[in-house]
DNA sequence: TTCTAAATGCGAAAACTTCTCATTCCGTTC
DNA sequence: GAACGGAATGAGAAGTTTTCGCATTTAGAA
């Protein structure tokens, strides 16, 4: 019964609220984007509308029940949150998302804002690169669009 | 003469081109929307398209002349490239933007890549906080826009 | 100066996200 | 378990940011 999840998390449990939360929760893909939620709920008879999960998914962002991400694409991909902090990996030809964690990174990036006075309250470290798969297919990718990013 | 500037990246000299790169070289702020670019020409009485400003920057983009950057604002910003690499961190309250380069973190990065199979190609690395001016002013900053980001 | 391909301007339109407000639902009270 | 009140939802309108289409203009070569 994750209605405690929400209950737990300040929100009351509405059904479209516990649709989105078990969808996430039992989706492959952990990055979505708001329309991919709806889509997927749509098809799977649950419906739900657009504006209800942007709302929702705001709410649980508030909460710490997910994240949101910025990848390089210019919509807003939702993550569940599960406790671990974690970067990511991005695959410019395919999507792919790969996840890591390094403790001296998160450690450097500590240092680094104590020394330029700031409080740190949140970090994004987005690694983009071609995977695995995709150097192997040197034709170029499945969803081909990449674009660079660094500075 | 920065025509040559233009040429040697490629790009026909025109007319808005220069108008744009002479206007983000003399810009004491280095991170530009596309709609601030506009207003500034705008008010600097060079008028130029909106759309051809964001013809234009993504050009200067795939040229290698500016980067894009998608902090956490739901646009995008445009910085020139000056040949040193950097990170950001990036104010949450008044939206300050001081830059950093950590080589540990560099190295690190490099490293994770590899081990993970894949061919770096980019990486984006933000950390978000309360600079110091904004931590002083403790009753909420300028700019009062935040959002956290993490994960 | 003439010519041609490329670039621009403008408005329309697409993509993403938020807002408005009437209707419905949750959860508490009786 | 029916009634109530405030919160949440749905649907569409509207807001933002960005791109597109096409007629007109321009850069640079002949």
């Amino acid at each position: 019964m994750e209605s405690q999840d929400l209950k737990r998390a300040g929100l009351k449990a509405t059904l479209p609220r516990l649709k989105i939360l078990k969808f996430l929760e039992e989706s492959k893909q952990r990055h979505m984007s708001a329309e991919e939620v709806y889509k997927a709920l749509l098809e799977a008879g649950d419906e739900v509308g657009l504006a209800t999960i942007y709302r929702v998914l705001t709410q649980f962002e508030s909460a710490g029940l997910v994240t949101r991400h910025h990848f390089d694409e210019g919509h807003s991909v939702f993550e569940l949150n599960l406790g671990e902090h974690h970067d990511h990996i991005v695959c410019v030809r395919c999507g792919r998302v790969d996840e890591f964690v390094d403790e001296i990174i998160e450690e450097r990036q500590h240092r680094i804002a104590e020394e330029k006075g700031y409080e740190m309250t949140d970090h994004a470290l987005y690694i983009y690169g071609i995977c695995p798969d995709c150097r192997k297919t040197q034709g170029r990718g499945p969803r081909t669009q990449g674009r660079g990013k660094a500075n």
